[in-house]
RNA sequence: UGACCCAUGGUGUAAUGGUAACACUACUGAUUUUGGUUCAGUCAUUUAAGGUUCGAAUCCUUAUGGGUCAACCA
């Protein structure tokens, strides 16, 4: 089958035009390109956008995706996110060229910085972080050079070696590299190369006590890499003069830094320290909290691989500052789901309905639904149907406003797969709460044979009191009241939505539902999509809502 | 007060000097045994002012607005 004659004919990016030129000019053969993460917390929405950027550009145009972890910095970094941050790529659905780590290259790096002080372009400072930060000037005042620039290239080779030896204490010596303190790119004004840290390294273990920083590492790994294109986000810009700066004197294999604009989404927050804030201060549960941002969290709120693939395909890709409408990624999820989702009935808030007129009162059968209407081969499932029955608390109204298509007294609905029904009294307690509802069944408007010829306006889903299973729904809001929490007045976490989560601690199913198993995707009909948590157990299934249906229904429009 | 980046509907992207397109949202209407899906339709003189040109969203100038930069973080 082909797709070919109605698929969207879609312009180019801005790097797709660039590397289709590097390309048809014969710069490169192949392309190669890296994904660097910092394994210093879980991977978000942010970064998908930069995975399937970075792994899509080399499946598109041919050639291969790094992936390497940024760990220049021991403190922050640990080994359990490396694993986490492998597991998230694997599941969005890329495959890594090579597994590669910064600090494979901490040898090499050494050997640069090395060179780099025999061409007198870096020298060992003793200044204090203090003295160097007020040294450098303002983005509007030239910064100045003090004595220890002066330093002979012997002296240097000497000092960064003893760095090296663990001679000195953290913060007392660094090794800057000698380029221009009156340029207006502060990061041009002798940017730091090395500092000394004596901390253990996830992977070095003990074996350094000087780390290179990130101007130093990045470009040096994407040029032992042999990285063509270095994508990156838009903070990045005036390090790429760096990036050239090194990459030029250091006479090393010539990659490219790209920027683009960094994805951001309403109603969330998309950076590192704020996520993990939230996680330390347990506003939620933990990473994987459905309600993060984070890939963790979207997979097990029952997001597919296929719809936050979709959703960065589409998005595109600009250097634009912007905030995604959080409906586009909830567009891409329910396009996904509502193919491949079985249908189940479950009434979430139950009320009552015996229906007076069914047979005997232990009256009941055995009726068929299909479990896709989308999907011709979804096959159908078994429900059974009795004289008592619940229905959905909202979808009874006693004094309905026009064009309410629920029930009502004397008002007749359609009970999805079944029959037709009709209300004929409303019980109620002392205090005035409807508890049960009588309704007479049309016996002739059974699913599938209706000979009735009446037709209703509404269809509601149910499911038979004598045969309901329970399960524990949880659903989900916007995490945050306001659609960009980093932009408002005061700190982020006071814009923290308080009904963020809602569980319904039993909510009553049809039978087929208790087959559920982890990797199945299901629509509740008429309510959402939903996936089974990992907190379900022996003693019971949990339900976390991935997104709701559409509604189309405004009351009192 | 400096340098750099950016500016197209409510949102995100297109239009590559030839008369604003696609998707989402919202709103109409049709279909529907999910108020879902599907289908049809509606919603922009491209931040502003000048200039170049037969012709400008696109090129130039200025203004305005937004963002970034003064971590021994990445």
């Amino acid at each position: 089958m082909s797709t070919t004659a109605n698929k969207e004919e879609r312009s180019l990016n801005f790097l797709e035009e660039i590397i289709e030129a590097d390309l048809a000019a014969g710069k490169y053969k192949t392309i190669m390109t890296r994904f660097p993460p910092e394994p210093n917390g879980y991977l978000h929405m942010g970064h998908a956008t930069s995975i399937c950027l970075n792994f899509g550009l080399t499946k598109k145009y041919g050639g291969n995706t790094n992936l390497r972890f940024d760990d220049t910095n021991p403190v922050t970094e640990d080994t359990e996110y490396v694993e986490s941050i492998k597991n998230d790529i694997k599941w969005l659905g890329f495959e890594w060229a090579n597994e590669l780590y910064a600090s494979d290259y901490f040898e090499q790096l050494y050997n640069m910085a090395i060179t780099l002080i025999k061409k007198g372009l870096a020298y060992v400072d003793d200044s204090s972080s203090e003295a160097i930060a007020e040294q450098k000037g303002t983005p509007t005042q030239v910064g100045r050079r003090n004595e220890y620039a002066d330093r002979s290239i012997e002296e240097n080779l000497q000092l960064f070696a003893g760095m090296r030896a663990g001679k000195y204490k953290d913060g007392e010596k660094v090794l800057r590299a000698k380029v221009d303190m009156s340029s207006p790119n502060m990061l041009m004004r002798d940017p730091l190369l090395y500092r000394i840290k004596h901390a253990h390294h996830h992977r070095t273990g003990d074996a350094w006590c000087i780390y290179p920083m990130y101007d130093f590492a990045h470009g040096q790994s994407d040029s032992i890499e042999k990285i063509t294109h270095s994508i990156c986000t838009l903070e990045f810009v005036p390090h790429r003069e760096l990036y050239d700066w090194l990459i030029e004197k250091l006479e090393i294999y010539p990659s490219h830094q790209y920027e683009f604009a960094r994805r951001n989404l309403t109603y969330t927050v998309m950076s590192k320290r704020k996520l993990l804030q939230l996680v330390n201060e347990k506003h939620v549960a933990g990473w994987d909290d459905p309600r993060m941002p984070t890939i963790s969290g979207m997979r097990r709120r029952g997001y597919t691989p296929e719809s936050i693939r979709e959703f960065c395909d589409r998005i595109g890709i600009a250097k634009r500052d912007n905030v995604v409408d959080i409906s586009l990624l909830e567009f891409f999820v329910r396009e996904d789901l509502n193919k491949r989702a079985l249908r189940r009935m479950v009434v979430f808030d139950p009320v009552k309905v015996v229906i007076t007129n069914y047979a005997d009162a232990d009256g009941e059968e055995i009726l068929t639904s299909e479990n896709n209407p989308e999907d011709p081969n979804g096959g159908t499932r078994e429900i059974p149907f009795s004289n008592e029955i619940y229905i959905e608390r909202e979808d009874f109204m006693e004094n309905p406003p026009k064009k309410y298509f629920r029930l009502a007294p004397g008002q007749m609905v359609r009970l999805k797969s079944a029959y037709i029904i009709k209300c004929e009294e409303v019980i109620k307690d002392a205090e005035g709460n409807v508890t049960e509802l009588r309704c007479t069944y049309i016996p002739e408007s059974k699913s599938g044979s209706d000979t009735s010829g009446i037709h209703v306006k509404g269809t509601l889903h149910w499911v038979s009191v004598k045969h309901a299973i329970t399960a524990e729904v949880r659903e989900y809001d916007r995490l945050f009241k306001v659609e960009d929490p980093s932009s408002e007045e005061g700190d982020f976490k006071d814009y923290i939505n308080p009904d963020s989560l809602k569980i319904v601690r039993a909510a009553y199913a049809e039978p087929a539902l208790k087959n559920a198993h982890f990797d199945e995707r299901f629509q509740f009909v008429r309510k959402g999509y939903f996936v089974l948590d990992k907190d379900s157990s022996t003693s019971g299934m949990v339900f976390n809502k991935t997104v709701g249906l559409k509604d189309g229904w405004k009351a009192g429009k």
